[in-house]
RNA sequence: GGUUCGGUAGCUCAGUUGGAUAGAGCAACAGCCUUCUAAGCUGUGGGUCUUGGGUUCGAAUCCCAACCGAAUCACCA
């Protein structure tokens, strides 16, 4: 039913029938009509001058009258230039219209029986987390979204890293300082509290570095022998050997952390099928190391560190094992990704992981493809570019890093501010209303990060706060909900609608086309894995909707068949913009 | 230096397998609320698509080179 489609079999056949020959699709281009010219459908005639050795515009017209002979559907067609311009009939536009209308889940595609596996969020554990993990979160959470849309089965998996010298620091600084205070005690948000005490290390540090520095040090030394860092080293070789009070500390403000994601992925709207523990998997690897090395495919160098030789390959040697024989992140993100495999025979797995890791992931399906494992080839990084702020990047030693609770509750807050301002909720309960807040103020915030590309570095000003006008999430929920109160106004006033034959606007053929192209939409956004590809669609759609608006009337149209169908329409407005406002995660409310 | 990615209006971003006069929003200015929700609509101004070559009927889009910017090339994760 896609009109290109009809058209392109058309020309096919037209160009058989005229000319003689039986055309590659390559020859037969057509495109969307642009709108300063009469038609729907238009075909490029230049490729085909060659086999009519005619001029574009003979050419043109000899193709369009055979197609307008030929095909019902069509109505008239136009020749400028080299451009054919065929217009379809608003009969065929009507049957188009029907479909959309009456498939409940339109735009969802039927299950391939694909498993594709999303990994993203993969937090630190020892400092909440900033926009940075905002847009990972978000970005991860649509793709699988939108994978789902496209009928595949998806698995969300979160990988945790909650090991390492970094969560030590912080767990020591707590040790120190912290006198027992607790999330409890304190009324601080978990990971907060241990965020705290992770900057409070590192003011140790510091000092200590300075001290050693005037006791005549040089600063080289210092860094490497203050005595909070060996202590931090001391204390992660104990957690290693399971020393109970250190694993015990580690368990208590860990959990405190998790609390605190908790919320914050709550409040994101974000959740995941199963959650990995780098405590639990960071040992995984090594035995894929020992077949790599019996097979050849990895060496050893005289200290007894373990390589893979990537110089073939125009990368460089990449170690896999140190020369005391422990492993580092390669190693492990060989075995996680095995052990995935070998639990969920993916189709696909793909990694949500900033850019910053894209010669990681390089690195990462070579060696696999090395090891023979033929599935490397089903890995897909998802990179994007990071979010930086006016004056660069956000530097914690700066305090410009950007909190994600802080800029949630801001959001919300802002929303709360510009709706009471616009005073349009009287008569709404007081939970009903923060419930409100809340779902324009994430609508902002997702549809500002999600809008862009994902490979893009993206800008954020916190002096600018985020728009609720324009190209934003709030314009497209604000369009949902003024075509919620015309359809529930018609409702009350007992207006039956239905859809019936009655000739459409060029602007409702419009709306239509629209519509008709979104199921295309779904499956080029997951081809690119660009959510981005969906969002700037319902940014057009509503747009479309606004003006449309301001056309015409719809309760008060006098002609009943008119006013039923209008009300079909902006009714399959509604549901297109539910189905791809909840691939982005944002929900759209009943009014606002 | 090698690899990967980006460069489009003052700012933030779109731009389909190469197509007709490159589009939105913000900001600026001018209109539109007695009318289904003005978080809206209409209009004006704003461009050497970083630069230079090439491919062809036709290039923001593809190829090559240069310039600018980002990331990365650790016995860190």
């Amino acid at each position: 039913m896609n009109p290109e489609q009809i058209i392109t079999n058309k020309l096919k056949e037209a160009v058989l029938s005229l000319y003689g020959f039986d055309l590659e699709a390559s020859f037969l281009q057509t495109q969307t009509t642009r709108k300063e010219f009469e038609g729907d459908i238009t075909a490029v005639m230049f490729p085909l001058l060659k086999i009519s050795k005619k001029s574009p515009e003979e050419t043109g017209k000899e193709i369009g009258n055979y197609i307008l002979s030929n095909n019902s559907d069509i109505e008239s067609f136009n020749v400028v230039k080299g451009f054919l311009n065929l217009k379809f009939s608003s009969s065929f536009w009507i049957g188009i219209f029907k479909i959309i209308a009456s498939v409940p889940d339109y735009g969802q595609a039927p299950p391939t029986g694909k498993c594709v596996m999303v990994e993203f969020s993969s937090p630190n554990t020892n400092k909440p987390l900033h926009l940075g993990h905002i847009r990972n979160n978000l970005l991860g959470c649509s793709v699988a979204k939108l994978l789902e849309a496209n009928g595949h089965n998806v698995i969300t998996v979160n990988l945790v890293n909650d090991r390492g010298i970094h969560i030590c620091k912080s767990m020591l600084a707590w040790l120190k300082e912290a006198n027992g205070e607790t999330p409890g005690s304190s009324g601080m948000k978990g990971d907060h509290l241990v965020g705290k005490y992770y900057v409070a290390f590192n003011n140790i540090l510091k000092r200590e570095i300075e001290e050693l520095k005037q006791g005549g040090m040089s600063e080289e030394e210092a860094e490497r022998k203050a005595p909070a860092l060996l202590e931090a080293q001391e204390m992660l070789v104990k957690w290693e050997s399971g020393d109970n009070d250190v694993v015990g500390l580690w368990k208590m403000m860990n959990s405190w952390v998790y609390e605190g994601f908790d919320v914050t992925y709550k409040k994101l709207g974000v959740s995941f099928n199963k959650t990995y523990y780098e405590s639990q998997t960071y040992l995984l690897g090594k035995a894929l190391v020992k077949e790599g090395l019996e097979s050849g495919v990895f060496y050893k160098k005289e200290n007894g560190s373990v390589w893979c030789d990537l110089t073939g390959d125009g990368l460089d040697e990449k170690l896999l094992l140190r020369a005391d024989g422990t492993s580092v992140y390669m190693t492990q993100d060989l075995g996680t990704a095995n052990q995935r495999y070998s639990e969920y025979k993916f189709d696909e797995h793909i990694y949500v992981v900033g850019n910053e890791q894209n010669y990681h992931f390089q690195v990462l399906k070579l060696i696999l493809k090395k090891l023979g494992f033929n599935w490397a080839d089903s890995i897909y990084h998802l990179s994007y570019g990071m979010v930086e702020l006016p004056q660069g990047k956000m530097k914690s030693r700066e305090g410009t890093v950007v909190d994600a609770d802080d800029l949630i509750d801001g959001m919300i807050a802002t929303a709360k501010e510009t709706s009471l301002e616009l005073g349009k909720l009287e008569n709404m309960s007081v939970e009903d209303q923060n419930q409100l807040f809340e779902m324009i103020g994430l609508g902002a915030l997702k549809y500002f990060i999600i809008k862009v590309d994902p490979k893009k570095t993206m800008l954020f000003d916190p002096k600018e706060s985020i728009d609720f006008n324009g190209n934003t999430g709030p314009f497209i929920q604000y369009t949902h909900a003024r075509i919620k109160s015309i359809l529930r106004k018609a409702k009350e006033q007992d207006i039956q609608h239905h859809l019936n034959d009655s000739d459409l606007s060029d602007k409702e053929i419009e709306i239509i086309k629209l519509l008709n192209s979104f199921p295309e939409k779904i499956r080029e956004g997951g081809k690119e894995h660009s959510p981005a590809i969906i969002a700037n669609y319902a940014y057009d759609l509503s747009k479309e909707f606004n003006q449309y608006y301001h056309e015409v009337s719809i309760l008060k149209e006098d002609d009943t068949k008119i006013r039923s169908q209008r009300l079909v329409l902006i009714e399959s407005i509604a549901k297109v913009l539910s189905k791809a406002m909840g691939i982005l995660g944002i929900t759209l409310p009943e009014r606002m």
